[in-house]
RNA sequence: GGCCCGUUGGUCAAGCGGCUAAGACAUCGCCCUCUCACGGCGAAAACGGGAGUUCGAUUCUCCCACGGGUCACCA
């Protein structure tokens, strides 16, 4: 068969050539060690986790060795791609602080010079090698239905055969040429399919960069490169791009790993250098006690934008997938607690090997420690910025009473052992709510241990003796005055020497009023924040709460 | 089912032929303490199983079990 008169036949349309789309695309110029990564999501409207953590990887790789990391979109799926699908990961990820040297940008442009960085818009350049390779006879058209494949598939199946178009089942792998024209000219769809010589009996060893020596068998089916509507499959269009963009490093989750031999195979039809591979490890969730790979249609919690709507600050994220990433980072936050991320050395070789699981406890424990090296201000600037969009009223409530929120925020904020409260912004609302009236109520309720008459007592003395003038010592002496009057212990440590003589200790006396001021058990210094309720308003809970004794 | 990858405490993990098998999170206890949070000290908690190589295996090899992934004109 003449496979130049087939090329033409199939493609009429293509009259560029691999030397054409290879000038089109000089090899960059980057110094030694210079590693170019690529993030290459199909623009489906959601990134989750498991993006993120290859994002990540990618980034550091490019820039920790002074190379380039762009963004690739593979819309070659039409159905799947959404609207604003780009937008969303661009949004997505500067929010994190990723940034793309070159790449996709809004509104449909580009930014760099080996564009276009869309796979829908690069039609011309895949067909143009797919052309290439029908000519040297590693491709050809196969007409089959979408249910003649299947039932091809069913047959093998039950025939317990490794299903897939290879061997005899490849029916058009070998069609002569009248037969050809003749769906041509009929008007049928084709696909064009690579080729295959491999065979399953050779086995071979890969190096992968971060799982290591890897077996891989040959690939001998012959799938599909180019689809009906001319454009690629993934795979001929990862070849394509990857050599043409000038890729070093391909960073993917391990799913790829089965694909590989193909892959290998491709890049050497087509006269490409092979790429480094990372494949790495992937994010799992437990379900019913089973760890599974997360998904984007059942695990929501695992969304990108989750964590922004829950209000973890975006450093967090990073900060916890790193620790995934690289087991090491760990120990270097521990002895850098505030260096920038971009300080640590970031490499494949401590890439883990194994899938793990999202640890919700870790990544609260994480924040609150980014949280707690917060600024006050900044706190307030976060909280207030979450709050906009996902808070309306108690953003107007931050915006008005700024003054107040940010002293609340700094009660111990600061100094080498802050509070580490808040994990999240949406738990500042329930962290120092009380400040405003609106939101005030009791919550938590006084032990019934505790004598009505000794609590009612107690609020009512403290109204005669509460004065904003006093400083923090002289402030708490009243209150241990306040417990020695109605017998109860002055120092805790009196009390727990000798529990029977006393009703109860200073510490009770303070729940009483911490109820009747904060409406819980539990708050950050009392002091401060009757100080910050002014004299008026914490006499005024007091009064209404004793009432209520 | 075929093929591929993986398996150290509840979780994330160090380890790379000889260790009382790190550390972090979570849990529990004690201390500090007006509560909480912080901090300090401590406890409990692991090499999936079986062969082999070796003077010696968590570490190397094989088998098994279990977990995961993948078998599209989806990426």
């Amino acid at each position: 068969m003449d496979n130049n008169y087939l090329a033409d036949l199939l493609y009429p349309n293509i009259h560029t050539l691999p030397e054409d789309m290879e000038a089109r695309y000089p090899k960059r110029q980057l110094p030694e060690g210079a590693k170019v990564t690529r993030f290459a999501p199909s623009p489906t409207g959601f990134l989750h986790l498991g993006n993120l953590y290859g994002a990540f990887t990618d980034e550091r790789l490019a820039h920790t060795s002074g190379g380039v990391f762009y963004l690739r979109i593979e819309d070659t799926d039409a159905k799947r791609t959404v609207p604003n699908g780009v937008e969303l990961i661009i949004d997505t990820l500067a929010k994190l602080g990723v940034n793309f040297d070159e790449g996709a940008i809004k509104n449909g442009e580009d930014k760099g010079a080996y564009g276009p960085y869309r796979q829908s818009e690069r039609a011309e350049i895949y067909q143009t090698y797919a052309k290439q390779l029908i000519r040297e006879g590693k491709a050809y058209p196969c007409f089959c239905t979408e249910e003649e494949i299947a039932a091809m598939r069913e047959k093998q199946e039950a025939l317990k055969l490794t299903p897939g178009y290879y061997g005899e089942y490849a029916v058009w792998r070998d069609a002569p040429i009248e037969k050809i024209e003749e769906k041509l000219n009929a008007g049928v769809p084709f696909v064009l399919r690579f080729r295959s010589e491999g065979s399953i009996e050779n086995k071979m060893k890969f190096n992968d960069q971060i799982k290591g020596e890897i077996n891989v068998t040959e690939n001998d089916i012959d799938h599909v490169i180019l689809k009906s509507d001319g454009i690629p499959t993934y795979h001929f269009a990862h070849a394509v791009d990857d050599h043409l963009m000038g890729t070093t490093h391909v960073v993917r989750d391990e799913s790829w790993l089965s694909t590989l031999p193909f892959h290998i195979q491709l890049f050497k039809a087509l006269g490409f250098k092979l790429p480094k591979y990372c494949h790495t490890a992937q994010v799992m969730k437990l379900d019913n006690g089973n760890k599974r790979k997360i998904s984007k249609r059942k695990d929501p919690e695992f969304a990108a934008t989750f964590y922004h709507e829950q209000g973890y600050p975006a450093a967090v994220t990073r900060e916890y997938l790193i620790t995934l990433l690289n087991s090491n980072f760990e120990e270097w936050r521990i002895a850098n607690p505030t260096a920038p991320i971009e300080d640590f050395k970031f490499t494949t070789k401590k890439m883990s090997v194994s899938g793990s699981l999202f640890d919700m406890d870790k990544l609260n424990d994480i924040s609150k420690n980014v949280i707690s090296r917060m600024t006050a201000e900044e706190v307030y600037e976060n909280v207030l910025a979450w709050a906009k969009d996902f808070d309306a009223d108690f953003a107007d409530k931050l915006t008005v009473d700024a003054d107040m929120a940010i002293a609340a925020l700094s009660i111990g904020r600061g100094g080498a052992k802050p509070r580490k409260d808040i994990a999240r912004w949406n738990e500042v609302q329930s962290y120092m709510g009380f400040l405003w009236d609106e939101y005030f109520s009791i919550i938590d309720e006084i032990p019934d241990k505790f004598d009505k008459a000794d609590i009612k007592a107690a609020l009512n003395k403290y109204l005669e003796i509460y004065s904003e003038e006093d400083d923090q010592i002289s402030w708490f002496d009243k209150i241990k005055a306040l417990a020695s009057e109605l017998g109860y212990a002055p120092e805790t440590k009196l009390y727990k020497k000798n529990p029977e003589e006393y009703k109860g200790h200073v510490g009770d006396i303070s729940m009483f009023l911490r109820i009747a001021v904060t409406g819980k058990a539990s708050s950050p210094d009392m002091y401060e924040i009757m100080r910050i309720l002014g004299a008026d308003r914490v006499k005024a809970r007091i009064t209404a709460y004793a009432e209520t004794i």
